[in-house]
DNA sequence: CGGGACTTTGATCCTTATCAACTTATGTGG
DNA sequence: CCACATAAGTTGATAAGGATCAAAGTCCCG
């Protein structure tokens, strides 16, 4: 692996020159070659006239916190490329209760593309920017770039493993161990954005991207037993809680045992 | 689609005449052209130069129930198809409880391509053969052969599709609901190997492919509680046993009404 | 300053895990 | 072919963890 290669839940910080440029550049333009991930996502092996093709096809789309993308049972008419925020993926079970599947940051790809249905809604949940194509141009591009296919591939494979390991974690651990494993999770994932103030030690200090109750629904969990567990977590000393979306982990070793 | 896409999970049937053909000459051949799984595997959409060089990197293995294939953890040398058989991957926990995180059928793929390690372990739950290839041959040869890669990509994103709901069931239901959602995909993606005997209504008698303890493991519970549950199905005359790895599903449609 | 959403904490109940005993199949060798 | 050993499955009693219901507390934003 070449240290640009974006190992997704690895502690590898972003802040490369090429990134740095055209992050610069990124508010003032709305094309590939200015795109923030440009490097990262699964455009990165595509040459300047494919780039230029896709470019064609995609077009920016902001998003409000909140505000959804795709409602899932929906034909799939869209996929996306994540260019900044975060967004949730999530069913709804029968009974009315909601499961988180998967969250997705900046230079992960979203939606389904060969397929009829959208299997999940998505929903921003910070302020994000998203690189929205028609699913059918993106499929026949798709197709005709195998460059394009091949990371796709490999980003889908990445993704098949890391959602395997979330079931262990919902199959098999209690409800300290989820919520330990999914803080330490989400500050190594978070790192980037947040690497240049590099705390000492295993020090860390995340914003939450998500609220309580969306905790509990990615950790299978109800908010009561997620708040408890929090608290818990503080008065043993493994965290602190300087606002309620903000949480120094004092140790990230310390937490990582907890989960198990 | 057009009816001989193998829709992983659904009722589709395989009964087809180039699959019967392929089938008959099965256990005297060992080439790709004679592959019970020819028109169903990634390999399908392979022409016959390209199956023939396929042919030359992947090598039949036999494998006897509870045989294992690969270790999790293990550098990733070996990707396979399976050819014949059941066969589950799975994962230990710190503290030795095991996850089982999918199963695999014929005509699935197995391993990880463009990968470092196995990130599961594999393991014949049935006798089972397997079409394996050697991890980088096969990654050499994807490259080259955009329509094995693309093949590739849909397969993995119909397993990323059913993992995630296999999340739902994790985090979401209850034992009885695992239980019958778990029976009720269990016959329908066992019926190609038994619909000549298509059986009245929405009945329907399986083999399990697995023992209570990994029903257990598959579902996130202990043995005791799926023994328990499987008992009360009974009692309520949803299901019935003629033995202990057959299990009758009275009807398909009340069964999966318990699955939420 | 006040209203509403989010969070924390408490009390209780229910489901499932755990521990233990017993039953039923499977298979092996005398 | 039967007795015995072993593995797999069932059932029961009890305990623990998390859900649920309820109420109070905190933060944020107009």
């Amino acid at each position: 692996m070449d240290g640009r290669e974006p190992r997704i839940g690895s502690l590898y910080c972003w802040r490369y020159p090429d990134d740095m440029e055209s992050l610069e550049i990124d508010t003032s333009m709305n094309s590939c070659q200015a795109c923030a991930v440009r490097n990262r996502a699964i455009c990165a092996d595509l040459d300047d006239e494919e780039i230029g093709l896709l470019n064609a096809i995609g077009r920016r789309k902001h998003l409000r916190a909140g505000e959804q993308l795709l409602w899932e049972g929906d034909e799939a008419i869209i996929v996306a490329n994540v260019v900044e925020g975060v967004l949730k993926l999530s069913t709804q079970t029968a009974d009315g209760k909601e499961q988180i599947l998967g969250m997705v940051y900046p230079s992960d790809f979203l939606g389904r593309p060969f397929g009829e249905t959208t299997p999940y809604g998505v929903e921003a949940l910070s302020d994000a920017q998203v690189c929205v194509f028609r699913r059918t141009d993106f499929d026949r591009f798709a197709r005709e770039h195998p460059r394009l296919e091949h990371k796709l591939l490999e980003r889908t494979l990445a993704e098949l493993d890391r959602t395997r390991r979330w079931m262990v974690l919902l199959g098999r651990m209690n409800a300290e161990q989820k919520l330990a494993t999914y803080l330490v999770e989400t500050a190594e994932r978070l790192l980037p954005a947040t690497c240049e103030e590099a705390e000492p030690g295993d020090k860390r200090t995340i914003t939450l991207p998500l609220s309580r109750q969306q905790m509990a629904d990615v950790l299978g969990l109800t908010i009561e037993t997620v708040s408890r567990h929090i608290s818990k977590l503080k008065n043993e000393g493994l965290i602190d809680l300087p606002g309620r979306r903000e949480l120094t982990i004092n140790s990230l070793k310390a937490l990582a045992e907890r989960g198990g």
